[in-house]
DNA sequence: TATCTAGTTTAAAATCATTCTAAAGAGCCT
DNA sequence: AGGCTCTTTAGAATGATTTTAAACTAGATA
């Protein structure tokens, strides 16, 4: 048996966030404990404020950019890419890629082993590869 | 000699244009000029704008919002997702990734050929894949 | 060529996600 | 508990993009 086994659940995300260099504020554990719990989806600015708010809680507009963008920073999320018009989190942060629809701005994970890059080009001088992001555009195909 | 080689530019920009099923006005076509001449690079509605500036024309921010728009929609630019801070477009339609250094807020383009995908995963249900971009986030050694 | 009409352009206002601000609050070390 | 720094807050500010309603124009027609 583990600490992590007999810690409660808030003081698990609280040494999650302390190990992420963040200070556990009650509002970024609250924010952990929705979004860090293993579940793999991708949330909004809004999305996110609209569940805090069902769990009966109240975080400022600004502290939940704020903090998205914190975990992020930290690798606790990952951005995705795919339109301009607001930020989409996912809380799956392991190396995978997306479907996207842009007609019901749907995305969906793709396994990491269903895109094989066969070859890459090396980084232009000076630099190093950080991210290699795919995304695959659909539609519908009676549309 | 074809037809295209004794039109005046203007002319061609214009026909180029009504077989993309926009209606050649002075405004689009100005715009053609200046962004389907053949090179290759990345665009901003400012930095467009700052280009129609230089050539001693006027067009208003809001048509070339939506001028960038229309060109997208018609195949005429290509929109490049590697940030959610305004949009950038790519004269370059062909078939083709990118570099980008978020940093310096630098995009490159990757020859079509240096990416090579061994596999992709069959698009859902009901579904076609219409692109696949990929991204490669690249930085600074030394950062 | 004069006329018509739908599609376009314009400047300005509106929108909307996101960031900034300055003051109030809360971790956490001693 | 005291104190220092980091956070949160509500609200204002920012900035890219879209919308508006009126003026304009491309292109068809008479």
């Amino acid at each position: 048996m583990t600490h992590k086994d007999i810690m409660t659940p808030k003081a698990h995300f609280a040494e999650t966030l302390r190990f992420a260099g963040l200070r556990p504020t009650r509002q970024r554990v609250a924010i952990a404990a929705l979004l860090l719990d293993g579940r793999h989806r991708h949330v909004t600015a809004d999305s996110l404020t609209a569940e805090i708010t069902t769990a009966g809680l109240h975080v400022s507009g600004g502290t939940v950019y704020n903090t998205l963008n914190q975990f992020t920073e930290a690798g606790l999320l990952r951005r995705v890419m795919v339109h301009n018009d607001y930020s989409l989190f996912d809380t799956n942060t392991d190396h995978h890629h997306h479907f996207y629809e842009a007609e019901n701005d749907q995305l969906v994970d793709i396994p990491h082993d269903d895109v094989i890059l066969a070859q890459l080009p090396a980084a232009p001088d000076g630099h190093e590869i950080k991210a290699v992001d795919v995304v695959i555009h659909i539609q519908s195909k009676d549309s």
